[in-house]
DNA sequence: GTTCATAATGTTATAATATAACATTATAGT
DNA sequence: ACTATAATGTTATATTATAACATTATGAAC
């Protein structure tokens, strides 16, 4: 799997996509020398789940089926980890927390949030950065993290017909 | 004032943007036909006190002292209104809302975020939008609207070396 | 392997943001 | 004035997130 590789169609292994997410998660921070705890692993994996932006009380609902006393700190120190580190990434618009399939180097993300199915991709395209550092620089503005997210339909939800259900 | 007059420098006249904003509000209601009242009429100029994105409760905070019984709903029914209408943009980073410059057409927004004293410019550059219908449509993903939310440093931030402060 | 400093997690409480549900009042059209 | 609808008032609560302090786990030094 590329990391651009958005909603992949037929042939997506995503238990080979989810293990070897968190396989480069484990690398990544034993290289960094920070530690993966099982804590942080699981909340790891319950983001990667899906292709779908999670709220924490959506995983914090899960966890505490797994640990008694879960609370909202539990997930959200985790999840403070994992954003420091890149390894997910937050969805503004939805309060909602999605796995980076690229933390090696830093970006504000560019993703596409079908408003159908909720699935989420997440682009790196130079141009789109480039068109925005352009502008930006026009008005004298040092840009820091450029945070993209474009709500709209995947390919499968506009195939089947889903405009605006209702 | 142009509506891509990002960070104004000398001489912007904020009385005179605020109620060329508040004419231009008036005549789009007039013309769709829909009522600014008095109470979404002030909560669009409290909006409009500054460039910088207000919060709803700071927004509540003011009206409570001017009318009595101001509420959540108060203020959250007003700025739906004035959301519905392109009136005001939500930032969906900072959970605030500031006014839209140009709200004959509907657009996701672009903004310039400044980090260090709040100020936000909204763009409306065509090929940055370009950019992303691209790369979406690449991806087979139909868009609806890219939101766009910058951080980084405004050009008088910049200029007094407000790097991260800390 | 004990001690210590630090990091991570547990625990309780509460802050900040937003909406639901129903009552009342204002407005426009008749 | 009467009525339908829109707007606002009012009370309660949902959702998202953090503060503050206690406890436990981990790794480094000895």
């Amino acid at each position: 799997m590329t990391p651009s590789a958005a909603f992949m169609d037929t042939g997506h292994d995503h238990d080979l996509c989810m293990e070897s997410a968190l396989d480069r998660a484990s690398a990544l921070c034993g290289e960094r020398g920070v530690r993966l705890t099982p804590l942080r692993r699981r909340v790891l994996e319950l983001v990667w789940v899906g292709h779908k932006p999670l709220g924490a009380y959506e995983i914090l609902d899960t966890l505490k089926a797994e640990r008694q006393g879960a609370a909202p700190p539990t997930v959200y120190r985790a999840l403070d980890f994992l954003l420091q580190h890149g390894l997910v990434h937050r969805i503004e618009s939805l309060n909602s927390f999605v796995g980076c399939p690229d933390p090696l180097k830093p970006h504000g993300g560019q993703f596409l949030i079908c408003r159908s199915c909720g699935l989420t991709a997440e682009l790196n395209d130079h141009r789109i950065d480039q068109a925005i550092r352009n502008s930006a620089n026009k008005a004298g503005f040092t840009v820091g993290r450029p945070m993209i997210e474009i709500e709209g339909l995947c390919p499968h939800c506009r195939d089947a017909g889903e405009g605006s259900p209702g």
